[in-house]
DNA sequence: AAAAATTTTGCAACCGGTTGCAAAGATAAA
DNA sequence: TTTATCTTTGCAACCGGTTGCAAAATTTTT
């Protein structure tokens, strides 16, 4: 296992050191690829003496996969979003994928970062995010390439893979939840208003409510899911009459919000009830414990991640594959108990 | 610009819709290369056209540059390195090169990492942690690829860059702030025990303190950089008797122990001090408010990508480059006021 | 032992680009 | 107008691999 201090060696310079043929040593090399004993051990020998290692790149120009993978993402401030990536990139390596990752925050451009990928020759692309533009990713299905949203909403393409969960069930679950607190004037504090996510979620949560003509509901959103966000909607809404219990579509504005309830001295969840979303690690912490829906992070990009091995490994082109996942309401201390 | 559903097009398609040669096309995406207008502006028409996109990956064949970095890390837990993220990617994309993401947690073969990375024809590698063992960055210099160690430590190798901070500087400044509290019974609780970023620290601290002999310091260290961490160790702390002013290595230990503590009816400030590390952004919510020591991630970020920029850009050899940048401390709530 | 079937091997072409070089064309100088 | 200089162009080889195909080597069958 021969350092060379730069220059790496190639496959010709392996198969003249063992003697055989240039096929040879990339049969070897290629798995599923018929060499005879003698052969293979001549050549790796020669190879591991060389230190050689394919270019993976060149290899690429013949057999069309390059094993890239886009992530592409927009939101790098949530804390949640650590968690995605986190999973995200194991289960890539797990599947010999590696990920690209386009970083949208801010990015004014987004085509531009649609035409890198392709000159990556990426082999398929996950777009991660349920804020993304309604369309934006169906300039990677235009384009020909494989790709599943994760944390998207099934939409009219039959070429995109939708791996998610189901936001309007969990909107109706929040509703429900809050109601089982006996409030009478509840309000939904969404995410950025044309979010496809923030639209089910509210959509959900209007459709049980309706079923209780005598709560009050009110509606407001965030502009991005932060904490400030969270805050500054919240104390607008302190000023425009308070309600009981609060949905909040994210839990960093769950947070935010509550800091502003906490300042202007309303005590939580005495007061004023918060259920949040996502169930972030933090949620749990003794500083925080809050009552929160939880989506099932690690089944949805395990999901994602097998839906895009299924299809890279089938010549055909997949059936579409949808899937939405149920989520749950972890109870903790902001919100009153029940029963 | 046309669809062309899957297939894309190729340089010698172009060529033969523009009535050119090959080379004239290629020499209008190069930039740098020499094409009469008349010409350029045909291959640009029939580029357009066929919605022709060059491929980097052959490309890099011949010109032996990808524009794909590797970026290394194993702390995928802890929300700091969110932002970690957030800036490298955003800085790796306006120097027009794309993060191939490695992630380390739990990974038991290092070392097969590494060979990915140069199978894939990275041109430079990040890694960006304190917390690798010594020598994992060595792998990569030895394999003659440009690396940058960002939150490393300086080492013997002349060919592996670092950028971070001054963690013994930083190990000072806590142990200044701590005395400054008149305490006479302080701690240190360090991250893992083996990692530069807690020696170095740890040095610092007692550095200090052994100016001031009367003071009682006791040593610890969580194992990882985890809230449960932080918990077990000051629960277990509280055990075998508390000091009144803590140094933790990380925020998030630090709220881990904080919870211990509230948990084990002690109020803070008033009864127990603590100074974290890292400055997250939690770190100045309503509900956490620590006081911490900042490191300067955006600098030490964008100091990083600089000097790949530089190294990859200057064909020699670069001068190795060293750059620590100074920490702060950030007064919150957690420590009692001094002056 | 010869014929048939199977496996292994190397040749040569190709994947999609780049680039040194010499010829062709354009422009400037004589 | 002729000659010298500079720019633009296409040819062909190359980057580091893979692969279809036919020949060579090996194994199996008769």
């Amino acid at each position: 296992m021969e350092e060379n201090r730069g220059k790496r060696p190639t496959l010709g310079e392996v198969a003249a050191l063992a003697g055989v043929s240039r096929s040879a040593v990339s049969r070897t090399f290629t798995k599923g690829a018929s060499v005879s004993p003698l052969t293979r051990s001549k050549v790796e020998e020669a190879a591991s003496q060389l230190g050689y290692r394919p270019n993976l790149l060149a290899r690429s120009l013949t057999t069309r996969k390059t094993g890239l993978v886009g992530l592409v993402a927009n939101n790098f401030h949530n804390p949640i979003f650590l968690e995605v990536f986190d999973l995200f990139t194991r289960e890539l390596q797990r599947e010999g994928l590696r990920p690209l990752i386009v970083n949208l925050t801010n990015e004014t451009d987004a085509l531009r970062s649609v035409q890198l990928l392709l000159e990556y020759q990426v082999d398929a692309v996950v777009v991660a995010s349920s804020t993304l533009p309604v369309g934006f990713a169906d300039t990677f299905a235009e384009a020909g390439l494989p790709i599943v949203h994760a944390f998207g909403r099934p939409g009219h393409r039959k070429d995109i893979n939708v791996v998610g969960i189901d936001n309007i069930e969990a909107g109706r679950l929040a509703a429900r939840r809050l109601i089982a607190c006996g409030y009478d004037r509840v309000g939904f504090l969404g995410g950025p208003e044309k979010a496809t996510s923030t639209r089910d979620r509210l959509e959900g949560f209007l459709d049980v409510l309706s079923d209780y003509p005598k709560i009050q509901t009110r509606i407001d959103f965030a502009g991005d899911y932060t904490f400030e966000s969270g805050f500054d909607e919240m104390a607008s809404i302190i000023l425009r009459g308070l309600g009981q219990g609060y949905f909040c579509a994210d839990d960093v504005i769950s947070i935010g919000a509550m800091s502003a309830l906490r300042r202007a001295g309303y005590r939580i969840p005495e007061q004023v009830g918060i259920i949040g979303f996502n169930d972030m690690e933090m949620a749990g912490w003794d500083n925080v414990r809050l009552t929160t829906i939880r989506q099932p992070l690690g089944a949805i990009i395990a999901e994602s991640v097998n839906c895009l091995g299924l299809i890279l490994s089938s010549e055909i082109s997949n059936p579409t594959r949808h899937k939405l996942f149920p989520c749950e309401v972890i109870d903790r201390d902001t919100l009153p108990l029940t029963n």
